[in-house]
DNA sequence: AAATCGTACTTAACCGGTAAATTCTAGCGT
DNA sequence: ACGCTAGAATTTACCGGTTAAGTACGATTT
């Protein structure tokens, strides 16, 4: 049982292959009796086009690529590929446009692949997502001339266009909300400070936080559920702990959570815990967690249709996601006075050295110089806490 | 700046393109010399061959491709694909076989999608998750002669070789813990019993159980941490709940968590929650779940060697997956006596007919027939309960 | 010295499509 | 009847590889 090629076709309506290949693509060159003819027969016998001849006449390779560098340990946990990639291939799948999606171990080796799929036509234009401060990445693709869409931020995206969304928005929807309910002290546990986007975030934080007049920290995390857990004791435990906090996914937050419940920490009444990314599980969980809600399949979506339209040869300007919406729910309240906060059975505070051991960066690239706003956002305090 | 041929390769060489293919494949017909000067040429050009051509040539399409139709929201909060994803990259990248990766919305887009990638060439075989009762991908792709390997269970997989668990064993490993906690009494939340999988797991829970003397209760799920919790509060409000609930996925065990503690039900003295899945999050969980760990990962890089053996012309027999590890953690714990086990501040019972719906099989294909042992599995109770 | 052989390479065909150039045919005007 | 033209279908070449078959030539055999 071999599969049909446009020579069968050619062969059974017995013309050649190239009218069939006219009929076929709707070219005119056949009269309307042939081709209807030969469309009868290729429905009959199941004919599908080889992509591979398709794509060596300079044609499309009709499929695009999307390639993660973090750790598999920290994808699992997450939720934002799975929706994001849910999101994509509803609108490439009604285009018969397929999907390489891949995981490398570092930048390095995405570059690599990157060159590896351009160089053998095996896609048309790739998705970068966790857009990194200089990011190589950029440079490379933009001298492949490879169409390329970034889901992030147009920060460092040199002349790619970009699906992103209004981080400081959605701070300052966050951030009025505590200060509504009376906190004047919060913290923030990030992802990657070499992100983009978290070091965005981390800037808008502090930023706004100290314009509302609220003392804020932004700590740098690593999106695993045990470094959250981590940072959270060691905030907790501090001299005069914050009286919110905000998770930059819902892995580290429920994490938090935990953490907060182990020492005895009640919340919403002594801490509140908001996520930013929003999951099933967070509206399960006891408490429920307050959260960020962004719609990420429709972010994927746009970032596809972008694509599209680049590797078309459109020109796509930057694409901003709808705002998100603050999903309120049992962990996040009004701040209670410091006075009887803090139950007597609370876990004792942490040695010094293991409090300093976070305050320094972690897996921050060795050379790599930060911009004085973002140094300061990185783990320096607002409002002389 | 166009992407370099073997033409290119073999002008600047000075000689033909047949020449440089068998200098850049290793295969004899020139000298040392020339091989090496090609091979020179070739790397500082940065030469990639065309997949496109190389398909061709009745070559192969360098490529695997993966489909799951679960519905996207349920994917975004399952750990277990990415984990799997993970592990079979790992293997494949190795190998420069790269993964076409789509969601599909049923099992009829499944098939269609599979012809068009087979029929186009685009990719050498494809795994299949999530086999279910009278699943009619297996006799698809076998009468297409596609390449596939069955990742879950041999049963129903027809000729198609299978990565699989053996959930007998796992179960016998759950519930005798259970039964050396002094539980009697235990419930199981499933998957969607039109998997041949979770139809297993249900009927083996049921037969362990009985066998060791234990009133056990099967009840099937849809993975989502809503209906893990409409279940649970289910089962924890019947006028005689479980001591103990085993639930399929992680999710699903969250949620089971917040309804217990919701209701008041302490866990673990009231009722062990245990999960299928291990996470992160249900190591960081207060109180922290105990689950059942796969490693899922090598699950997935088993299947892809598997697939790779296959498509190469092999024929692989089914292979087991390491026996998974009961990490017990603090959710579960020894049975107590019914007295005082209710607090007084329990929701108050559910209606029937919410009960009556639950026990009705959700998600059943219609005229779907059940081989009997199964049928009871699906829910009724064993031990008179 | 002629026949034999192995090596190193070239020629040419092929995979399954696309598309430009060409031939064939029928209908048109004059 | 003749040239002219539009449309239908064919011929031909090409994309970038692979591979069977063929050729040239120096070295070995008899």
């Amino acid at each position: 049982m071999k599969r049909p090629t446009m020579s069968d076709i050619a062969q059974r309506a017995g013309v050649t292959k190239s009218a069939v290949s006219f009929a076929l693509n709707g070219q005119p060159g056949v009269s309307a009796a042939t081709r209807e003819r030969i469309l009868a027969i290729a429905e009959e016998i199941g004919f599908q086009p080889s992509s591979a001849a398709r794509a060596l006449n300079g044609g499309k390779a009709g499929a695009f690529g999307l390639v993660i560098d973090r750790p598999a340990d920290t994808l699992g946990s997450e939720s934002f590929f799975m929706r994001l990639l849910a999101g994509m291939q509803a609108e490439l799948a009604a285009h018969h446009v397929t999907l390489l999606f891949t995981m490398a171990e570092d930048a390095y080796a995405e570059i690599e692949l990157y060159h590896q799929w351009w160089a053998q036509r095996r896609v048309d234009g790739v998705f970068v997502v966790d857009l990194q401060v200089g990011d190589r990445r950029i440079g490379v693709l933009e001298e492949m001339r490879m169409p390329a869409v970034v889901i992030g931020t147009p920060r460092g995206a040199g002349t790619l266009p970009a699906v992103w969304q209004d981080d400081r928005a959605a701070v300052e929807m966050v951030v009025g909300h505590l200060a509504k309910l009376g906190h004047r002290r919060i913290a923030r546990v990030g992802g990657y400070a070499k992100y983009w986007h978290s070091a965005l975030r981390s800037e808008a934080f502090v930023a706004v936080s100290a314009a509302a007049g609220i003392q804020a920290v932004s700590v740098p995390g690593d999106y695993t559920s045990e470094h959250g857990a981590e940072v959270t004791r060691t905030l907790l435990s501090a001299a005069d702990p914050p009286t919110a906090i905000l998770y930059d996914n819902d892995v580290m937050a429920i994490a938090g959570l935990g953490v907060a419940q182990r020492m005895g920490v009640g919340v919403p009444d002594a801490v509140s815990i908001l996520s930013w990314d929003d999951s099933p599980t967070c509206g399960v969980m006891y408490p429920s967690v307050t959260a960020l809600r962004r719609d990420i399949p429709a972010a994927g979506a746009a970032a596809a249709r972008m694509l599209r339209d680049l590797a078309a040869g459109g020109r796509p300007g930057n694409q901003a996601e709808a705002a998100p919406v603050l999903q309120v729910r049992m962990s996040s309240g009004p701040a209670l006075a410091p006075v009887g906060r803090r139950p007597a059975h609370a876990v004792s505070p942490v040695p010094l050295q293991l409090t300093a051991f976070f305050l320094t960066e972690r897996g921050m690239p060795g050379g790599l110089r930060w911009p004085s706003p973002l140094q300061r956002a990185g783990f320096t305090v607002s409002g002389g806490w």
